[in-house]
DNA sequence: CTGTTAGCGCATTCAA
DNA sequence: TTGAATGCGCTAACAG
């Protein structure tokens, strides 16, 4: 008779298995394993009747302990309005439940945060962290998890890790692209966060295409990625003279600069100036927003990412960020 | 000379503190521990410098072990987009984070994947599942997870298992009062899923409503809350007669009518008919649409499920789920 | 193929 | 206050 059950917590283990199956442990750990080990027929079918007699469910904490191996994937991010792109984000946990791994998710909106947690160390050990906050860098992702393998996709990559990250100039010219091709000669850049290293570099890349076409920066407006900020970047066009194009790094920016002036001209029917935005969010198919706008393959970015985490030995140290392509949306208001 | 580090994997253990710092592991342990125990002055600077020295992490995994706490809160929904409410789920991490635990974020998209889970028995521990998805029970997420606390927002409870959600009905009958103010006599009513508790129980409400109003129910149109399933439904009104008020169940499929309204209307400056949405989604104080909706405070629903984490103990098997009041959001639509 | 043994990293007895 | 010993639940290494 086992009396192992309820010693102290109700739930049974797999030594309960092992003794109502009358084998060894060892034979319960390699029937229940999920890779295939040798146990012979008849015992793997005892102890997959007692496992289900007991209701036994094995303990991935304590599997992680000699394993070395949580099944634990980190998503950090700044805050969750990061994932603007909610398609991105859903694909992406599919992804990793499709390998067997769940989604640890962390936001940590500060440098602070990430200190706090590196200072109380409660930050669980997983086999991989994803990375999208900017408030992070590789190194000390590194630490705060234990784990060697991050992939980085806010931009800022070191040597050990892997990055991967749109690769923005591409969309960004076909944009200017398509402005100059309908007679834009002027136009004024909405802008993020300055600090981040993505929006330093994307904001490089408009200058330099505006420069390629010949068309004149004629005001550059700092807001902060969101729909309000967007709003009162425009109030600048109210008043003071408006360029041939208006391209925001952000689609909720544009969605901003979009319904103020249709509040500034209300009657303006052909809009005053082409608009621009970024990020080809899905609302951008809705037809009250329909703003031309940059973006990417989402799958191709996911698989990218997930290829890392399956595959880590497949990263060279050194190797530059895998860019995925992005390519230019037309819609309505370009 | 320790010779415990490197053993295996580089990372430093506790023990390889205590060797460092030449007092006992227990010493180490207690040293270190979240909670204040008994260690002497001296032992435990000479721990901390240790292990600060050693760059020791420790890890949760194995304290879990021991402790049957895993600091890990599981968050079950169908698919990411039941977060349309990325407010309350941005303000829901925080809480989670604030009081020291972390969010293993899960989607079950169908009952087939509630059984792969059951079935693999990957489903890490965890202190405490949250549960949006309507594909799973109280009683299986309990075995799922082995926690005892599960509380469910997704309407389906059960004695064992506190519950928390939105008490719809108060908000229903604003709006359709508001409605009924405004002189509308029949109204249109735009489902989701027809097979989701809460769903039922929606409908239900505005049943009731318009029948306490005085307003005849014209339609029932079932969508699926998105805004494609919207505007699909907003064509029945193209031809046929319209009602003079039409109510979603969700803000996306009002947004849908509304585009679809637009389009078969683009001179009908003042609306054919009245629009009520239901989500309060933050979309809704853009400009383009005001639709008028139903909401409730985030910050208290959020409130009421963190204090079940925080104070399972305050749950009382067999009493009813935690109300949170909903309340009616006027625009312009409305 | 099987069972025994020895840890994984930590918290917690219990004596001292 | 301290340290030695024990065990959490499981897998891996080894010998049969």
């Amino acid at each position: 008779m086992s009396d192992t059950t309820d010693h102290k917590t109700g739930r049974p283990t797999l030594a309960d298995v092992a003794a109502l199956a009358e084998v060894s442990r060892a034979v319960v750990s390699r029937a229940l394993s999920p890779s295939p080990r040798p146990v012979s027929a008849d015992k793997r079918e005892r102890v997959l009747r007692a496992a289900e007699a007991l209701g036994y469910r094995p303990n991935p904490l304590a599997r992680s302990l000699t394993t070395k191996r949580t099944n634990l994937v980190a998503v950090v991010v700044n805050h969750i309005h990061d994932l603007s792109d909610l398609d991105l984000f859903d694909r992406l946990l599919g992804e990793i439940q499709a390998i067997g791994k769940q989604v640890l998710l962390l936001k940590v909106g500060s440098v602070d945060r990430v200190e706090a947690f590196l200072r109380e160390g409660v930050a669980h050990h997983v086999d991989a962290a994803l990375v999208w906050s900017d408030f992070a860098d590789a190194a000390t992702v590194r630490r705060m998890f234990r784990s060697d393998l991050v992939v980085m996709m806010n931009g800022c990559h070191d040597a050990l890790s892997p990055a991967v990250v749109p690769d923005e100039a591409v969309g960004i010219r076909e944009a200017v692209a398509d402005a100059a091709a309908k007679g834009v000669h002027s136009a004024a850049l909405v802008t993020g966060r300055a600090s981040s290293a993505i929006e330093g570099e994307r904001v490089a890349s408009y200058r330099a295409a505006f420069e390629a076409e010949g068309i004149a920066l004629a005001a550059v407006l700092q807001g902060d990625y969101s729909y309000a900020s967007g709003r009162a970047a425009a109030a600048a066009f109210q008043h003071e003279a408006t360029p041939d194009a208006v391209f925001c790094t952000s689609d909720a920016m544009a969605m901003g600069v979009l319904d103020a002036c249709r509040r500034f001209f209300p009657d303006d029917r052909p809009s005053r100036f082409r608009l621009y935005g970024f990020d080809n969010l899905s609302i951008t198919d809705h037809d009250a927003y329909p703003i031309s706008s940059i973006g990417f393959d989402k799958a191709g970015f996911v698989e990218h990412i997930v290829r890392f985490v399956v595959h880590p030995e497949t990263f060279v140290p050194g190797s530059p960020p895998v860019g995925v392509p992005t390519r230019f949306f037309p819609r309505a208001t370009g």
